[in-house]
DNA sequence: ACTATCTAAGACCGTTTCGGTCGGAATTCC
DNA sequence: GGAATTCCGACCGAAACGGTCTTAGATAGT
């Protein structure tokens, strides 16, 4: 449960991988990036055109064309890419697009749950690209995101 | 995305109904609850049963039988209740039961989304069955949790 | 201008999951 | 014995997910 989609997944690997090769001489096709992580070609294609739709990558059509960052790899969370893929992060179904409750009334459970919910998207937006590129190993990362300790509000 | 069933959801509304009406003198049957919340009175009675099999609840048979806390309200965790209905939390495909991820080798991802992974676990089972029943504002809620900041290593 | 390469966009499809229902068996109380 | 209630598995329709196919349009090199 909880787990986001296959494609939330292989659009953060496309974009660590554009990350490492930042700058590029040459943006990266599709095809490239599938190549690399075996990833089925066609679908890591519709998920790059809705990342460059979202404004996280640029795109550039025709021959030798390909993708490229959009910004800077430590400028892109990771909860832009999953919410550009995935749509909007809704932990409960409580939580509408509108913020009603289709149980209106007889649901108390929608407060506290917003605020994981709230939490949850903290976290992923504290995680940037540049630290899934070149990120190895466990204790260096930890470092490199402000001491191993991030505060959330509950 | 990442949100978690209806089940789920009608899951932990169970425990904070059975939270609110202890101590029961007498338990709670499924229909009581489902229509407390108008939740399909099957559908509940399923996770309650369930929720039985993981030792959240305690089962009577019978006339006048139902569920109770198997423990206090305080005991049990929005996190435990989760996991024995939707399943182990896994944010990532990436990360499977055995801890392999099926794209093994080419995949760098997996251990920074793992440390989110975790982190929404933290979150999940700081939040306990009492702090849904008698939460009406915000305010006194986040109060009761602890400061309303919670730490989470990353 | 032609052609190879590449993105853009949408239709389509098989499989799985989700939400929900049904029916029957076992248990307990009166 | 009968009523209430848990228990358990099968079943079903709808939606989401993962993936493919096809067609069209843009660009660079020759």
């Amino acid at each position: 449960m909880l787990r986001l989609t296959k494609k939330a997944d292989y659009g953060l690997m496309a974009l660590k991988y554009l990350a490492e090769q930042s700058p590029a001489p040459v943006p990266a096709s599709a095809k490239d990036i599938a190549d690399a992580y075996h990833i089925p070609p066609q679908l890591l294609a519709k998920i790059l055109q809705t990342l460059a739709k979202a404004g996280l990558l640029v795109s550039h059509a025709g021959t030798n064309g390909g993708y490229a960052l959009a910004r800077s790899a430590a400028e892109i969370s990771a909860f832009e890419v999953i919410r550009a893929i995935d749509g909007p992060l809704f932990i409960t179904s409580c939580i509408t697009i509108h913020g009603t409750c289709d149980l209106a009334g007889h649901c108390t459970i929608k407060e506290p749950l917003r605020k994981v919910n709230d939490s949850i998207k903290d976290l992923l937006s504290a995680i940037r690209i540049a630290d899934l590129a070149e990120a190895p190993d466990t204790e260096h990362y930890a470092a490199s995101v402000g001491g191993g300790l991030i505060s959330i509000a509950v």
